[in-house]
DNA sequence: GCCGTTTTCGGCCCGACTGTTTTCAGTCG
């Protein structure tokens, strides 16, 4: 078929033929970041286009759009006036001069691995060596293969896989804001006029692939076509009249559905899921459908679940697990609030790699409504860390005992996190473990043991009449690396048997028990710490996350160990 | 290249251990 000649109806202007997405122009960047790594440029030089293309790829707004309006880019995250000017010149030129003369100057190979920016060029030009191959192309063949697995060890196959494989998923904790600027946009773009999160977001769960919203609007045409211009440019994967999904520039799919005020609540339900608590309503007797077919007014997820039969059920339990039995028991727990949080049982300070000191972590703690907060520096063996000496710990329980006296309306805990070493003993002498009001105790190397061995370790670990709480218990972290293996309800009998017990560590990438875990431990009637494990004032608003997993996990207060008031949990820990 | 409750320079972890690709790169927080 012939080249169809381009329309003389449609504007001309050259300028705006070519209307960049963010996408595109974070690629360049972090291609950039490529290049300047195979040059064996300033780590941190590159780091910072890495981190300037990430806040691009974020951006609702066309960055297009923005130089074109002369807006100052140094306003947002990480771009200052080098990235800022090489970003206009991508916008006004189409490309970057600093990148082309970088191409130029390495070979094709290299040059052609620079679009994959997850890809390491050391580690990749070793394998090209090893298997005499020279491109992507062949790189994915041996992959796919098996080959590199089998001659080049696990590890680099990892490495690969995850590099070809662009990721579609965020951590919970940085979606948030995606989906707050994802609101806003809908809202003032779209012409929402009214927007609720709904899916695995308003479920949160701890990894989201998809983002979903139910909105109302007039005219949902306009809507679609504006998402379509989320970032300068997001793909529509699909759409019909009630529906649209597009992929937005991060990766992530964004998932809009229409719904009326008469049937907001339905829709809402329905968008949230998962599929597994509808399983459950209808193996229950709970015609979810038939109510979806019928005419009925539903205008909030109360009067839908009224109509079941059923009180409502919090979102972080609708998994199809047992929700669904204690709604029709009238049992449904009360879940645990950020608010119910009294304390928080582990974090660091500048003792051993945390950024601030006890005082001001007791300062930071103390204006978000804490009554008390527990020091858990690292240990000796945990040098990169900076871990405490004995004698240092010595130093850091009388420092406690002194700023004690000087604090109003907080109290300091002393205790530490405890490395649980390769035998199951832990890291300071029994002598000195006394002096500290609690211990949170943590495996910190050699993840590579057998199941049996990992659960051994910990399991003689929790012989030592000082250990408290297991911290991370499995040391996954979410999108990066799987945990270690352990038995988790041997480890939960012994817990009872030993009077010890786990936390949530709720630092975002880890959210460790999982609510899975959580669950189990509450289940044996374990009462469960929700622990930040901050290492700066501001990482203590990771409790919110903690708190996700605890509600995902049915927890109450009376299950969370830092809901308890000082002199409780002062008893509890003794 | 970015950034500033250590603000216009000098930071932005990094250091010991592990294990096999057996000699240094990857890994832990």
């Amino acid at each position: 078929m012939p080249q169809i000649a381009p329309s003389l109806h449609r504007d001309p202007a050259p300028s705006a033929d070519k209307r960049l997405s963010n996408t595109e122009i974070a690629h360049q960047l972090t291609t950039l970041a490529q290049l300047l790594a195979s040059a064996g440029e300033n780590p941190f030089k590159i780091k910072a286009y890495r981190r300037a293309a990430t806040t691009v790829q974020s951006l609702p707004e066309s960055v297009h759009e923005l130089v074109q309006s002369d807006a100052d880019l140094t306003a947002f995250a990480g771009i200052g006036k080098g990235i800022a000017g090489a970003i206009r010149e991508i916008v006004q030129s189409g490309n970057l001069r600093m990148l082309d003369r970088l191409k130029a100057n390495v070979s094709p190979e290299l040059a052609a691995l620079s679009e994959f920016p997850r890809l390491d060029p050391k580690r990749v030009q070793q394998i090209y060596r090893k298997l005499g191959i020279s491109s992507v192309s062949a790189l994915r063949e041996k992959l796919d293969a098996g080959e590199i697995g089998r001659l080049l060890g696990p590890r680099l196959e990892h490495h690969v896989r995850q590099a070809l494989i662009t990721s579609h998923e965020l951590l919970l904790h940085d979606v948030d804001d995606i989906a707050a600027a994802a609101e806003d946009f809908l809202r003032q773009r779209g012409g929402a006029k009214r927007v609720e999160a709904a899916g695995d977001f308003r479920r949160r769960v701890e990894v989201i692939r998809e983002l979903n919203f139910v909105i109302q609007t007039d005219d949902f045409a306009p809507v679609v076509d504006e998402l379509q211009r989320y970032g300068g440019h997001s793909e529509l994967v699909r759409a019909d009249a009630e529906r649209a999904t597009v992929r937005l520039p991060i990766g992530i799919l964004l998932t809009v559905e229409l719904a009326t005020t008469a049937r907001w609540g339905l829709a809402l339900l329905l968008a949230t899921g998962a599929e597994a608590h509808f399983g459950a309503l209808e193996a229950a007797g709970h015609d979810l459908a038939k109510l979806a077919r019928s005419r009925q007014r539903f205008p909030t997820e109360e009067s839908v679940y009224a109509a079941l039969g059923l009180p409502v059920i919090p979102p972080e339990l609708r998994e199809g697990l047992d929700e669904v039995a204690r709604a029709e028991a009238d049992d449904l727990p009360r879940l645990v609030a950020l608010t119910d949080l009294r304390g928080d049982l582990h974090m660091h300070t500048t003792a051993s790699d945390g950024a601030h000191s006890i005082e001001q972590m007791a300062a930071a703690a103390k204006e978000r409504g804490y009554r008390y907060i527990g020091i858990a520096d690292h240990s000796q063996s945990l040098k990169i860390a900076g871990g405490l000496s004995e004698e240092a710990l010595w130093g850091q329980i009388r420092r406690i005992d002194k700023i004690n006296e000087k604090l109003d309306g907080i109290r300091v805990l002393k205790s530490a996190e405890v490395d649980i070493r390769i035998d199951g003993t832990l890291d300071y002498p029994d002598e000195l473990l006394r002096e500290l009001d609690y211990t949170v105790c943590s495996i910190h190397s050699r993840f590579g043991l057998s199941r049996e061995q990992q659960t051994e370790r910990i399991l003689r670990a929790m012989d030592n009449e000082h250990f408290t709480i297991l911290g991370h218990a499995t040391g996954r972290l979410l999108l990066r690396r799987p945990g270690y293996q352990i038995d988790l309800e041997r480890i939960i009998a012994q817990a009872q048997a030993r009077r010890c017990t786990f936390e949530i560590n709720a630092s975002p990438d880890r959210l460790d028990l999982s609510a899975a875990h959580a669950r189990l431990a509450r289940e044996a009637g374990l009462k469960i710490a929700i622990n930040t494990d901050a290492h700066s004032t501001r990482e203590l608003d990771f409790m919110r996350c903690g708190v996700d997993v605890a509600r995902r996990a049915g927890l109450t207060k009376k299950d969370v160990l830092n809901c308890l008031t000082l002199p409780q949990v002062v008893k509890a820990l003794t």
